[in-house]
DNA sequence: TGCAATTATATCGGATTGATATATTTTTTG
DNA sequence: CAAAAAATATATCAATCCGATATAATTGCA
């Protein structure tokens, strides 16, 4: 599945221009795919050209024209096509835990804060989903919303409860800042 | 953070040759970051030649000669300046909850088989992750290990607690498989 | 003996990111 | 009220990275 295909899905909710795709990746998909502007605006042309989905100029009297885009009848088939497929795996990438990883190398205080930090912002994410949570949604939207907040709330428990693993692993002051030549 | 880091970080934990990498990424990293030999391959030669890793050919009777590389002084430093940078945001994608993101689009029969294998292989990393916890490991390791087993965890109770969501809103019988012209 | 898996390096096309450019309008804030 | 900031909107580019593929010998096992 590319961002292609998510396009799509997501032209099935609606006719959306580009700029509104990458908001909607950024506020409904935010827990499940990441696409940015360099992606999406050559998905779209290239759909265009497949015909999966058309466009519209929509006039603007000050601003500059906006595309506006909808699946097309092919569009909506090759969309259900792509998702009777077997899903692929998980790509997931963590610098937070790779750091975590390399924890020895580091001072402790170093560590402990980045722990904090990643409390707080799992809290923070918590809370945005919350804000989301109640507003009008289908099924669907709260089950994503919900999970997030389990898998957060399961993470932040995990990091409370064993974070002394990693600081009395760290190196104790910040001696390996001052080992530099 | 890019993959020429984390593999100065592999270094760290001793010299190794580009498969060696690979297969750390595969066994210890896989929960937190991926990499392909098209990737990999380039890193160390990239690294090389910046001098933060040396090779050295190990020549071998029978089979061509293995590329050991070792992790240079300038490496390190290089490796802790990183270490020391606040870690960018987590990427995440996955196509399984995507793809339940149109879960009313699909028969239920479909959505509710692609839930199961998602347990079953949630269940499957599990037992993975138990096996390779018992061994012999650093703290480090141990909390890496036992993360995976906790959030794995908290998604399972997730599904199955939540599925009914999903399977109420996916059609009933198959018929969108049926409505193609 | 024969077949599959493992060890080992390497490259290529294509997908994707993050940054950047451009320009106008709306909202916030001092 | 004016200035600053954020939002609306499209688009491209270099750098990064993935997945597939090629090659080839060895080891394990049935």
């Amino acid at each position: 599945m590319d961002i292609r295909t998510l396009c799509l899905g997501i032209l099935t909710m609606g006719d959306a221009t580009g700029y509104e795709i990458k908001k909607t990746f950024e506020e409904r998909l935010e827990l499940i795919f990441h696409a940015s502007y360099g992606s999406i605006y050559p998905a779209l042309k290239q759909l265009t050209d497949e015909a999966l989905v058309s466009c519209r100029a929509e006039m603007q009297e000050k601003r500059p024209d906006k595309k506006v885009y909808s699946i097309t009848a092919s569009g909506r088939y090759r969309f259900f096509d792509e998702m009777m497929k077997k899903p692929g795996t998980d790509r997931f990438r963590s610098e937070f835990l790779a750091t975590l990883m390399f924890a020895h190398l580091l001072p402790v205080i170093t560590v402990s804060e980045l722990i904090d930090e990643r409390i707080a912002d799992r809290l923070q994410k918590i809370s945005t989903l919350d804000g989301r949570c109640v507003e009008k949604q289908t099924e669907r939207e709260k089950f994503l919303c919900n999970y997030g907040r389990a898998i957060y709330q399961a993470e932040i428990e995990y990091l409370k409860e064993n974070r002394y693993l990693l600081e009395s692993d760290a190196l104790f002051g910040n001696r390996a800042a001052h080992e530099r030549p």
